[in-house]
DNA sequence: CAAGCGTGGAA
DNA sequence: TTTCCAAGCTT
């Protein structure tokens, strides 16, 4: 049996009941899922993406909200200019698609906030294509399960896509859902530390297995440093503007960083960015 | 192309 | 406590 047979058979009695993946879901509501799950766990998007498809069911909804409303509905989730990249690219699809998500991965990557990993991801799983889907998880179970590495090295682009291609099965349906498979694998099984071989759909077809295992020996990717950096202190700034009802006092943000350079540093490309807006009294608060 | 960009849970 | 990591994108 094949992997991708064995994935087939696995996936659909397996998978999370994931808001996001039931039937009555839109492809904006895909496309709402993968902004918000891009580096950031599922449980922490689960709440937010129902909050926020109730709010905004639509691209135009969003894209007619302001931006202050849509920085303090994306909350905690992290990196927040991915919030202003989704309300940019709603209103894209407002005015240039008809207020429809484009199904062709050019289109879609051209939209802001939008590369290859997410285009693929909203044309197989919003439109049930046949369209190779490539993230960290995949990745992974391709290095163990095909190449029998411990783990996968630097991304290689085209290798990664053909590597994945050659997986997939000829229909769109079985397809995508072998791509939605595979990640879920590597969420839950195939896991980046302690995999769970013993409950592995996989592990009579995995190379990795076969070779007994051996320790992933290729360059680790370095872990990022936050205590102290400008994303820390960046986060703790827009903190406070996203907490307070109104503009809020240069003093209320000097407070939460000692070292005036590096915060006067950060609220700038906080400005810079779109996150933050000085108003004509010189008061800060979240862009209209 | 390497670096920068948030946040918080788990090991 | 510290370290690692979680469905990437942009410059």
């Amino acid at each position: 049996m094949s992997l991708a047979a064995l994935v087939l058979d696995w996936f659909p009695a397996n998978a999370r009941d994931l808001p996001w993946r039931r039937s009555e879901t839109t492809p904006w509501g895909v496309l709402v899922s993968e902004f918000m799950l891009q580096q950031t766990p599922v449980a922490r998007v689960e709440p937010v993406w129902t909050a926020w498809m109730a709010q905004w069911p639509t691209p135009s909804a969003l894209a007619a909200a302001p931006r202050a409303d849509v920085l303090r509905a994306w909350g905690k989730l992290g990196y927040p200019r991915r919030a202003l990249r989704l309300h940019e690219a709603a209103g894209v699809i407002a005015v240039k698609h008809g207020d429809v998500v484009p199904a062709d991965l050019d289109a879609l990557e051209a939209l802001p906030g939008v590369g290859s990993y997410t285009a693929r991801a909203v044309a197989a799983f919003g439109y049930g294509r046949r369209c190779p889907v490539v993230d960290t998880n995949v990745r992974r179970v391709v290095a163990r399960a095909v190449h029998g590495h411990g783990d996968a090295g630097p991304a290689r682009t085209a290798a990664d896509l053909a590597d994945v291609d050659a997986l997939l099965p000829p229909g769109d349906r079985p397809a995508a859902v072998v791509s939605a498979g595979l990640m879920e694998l590597g969420a839950v099984i195939c896991t980046a530390r302690a995999p769970r071989c013993g409950i592995c759909p996989v592990h009579a077809e995995c190379a990795w297995q076969a070779a007994g295992r051996p320790d992933y020996t290729g360059p680790r990717k370095p872990v990022q440093g936050f205590a102290g950096t400008d994303r820390q202190v960046r986060g703790r700034l827009l903190d406070v503007l996203r907490g307070a009802d109104g503009p809020v006092e240069r003093a209320a943000l000097d407070a939460v960083w000692s070292d005036g350079a590096q915060r006067d540093r950060c609220l700038d490309s906080l400005l810079v960015d779109g996150l933050a807006e000085q108003l004509d009294d010189g008061r800060f608060a979240l862009p209209a």
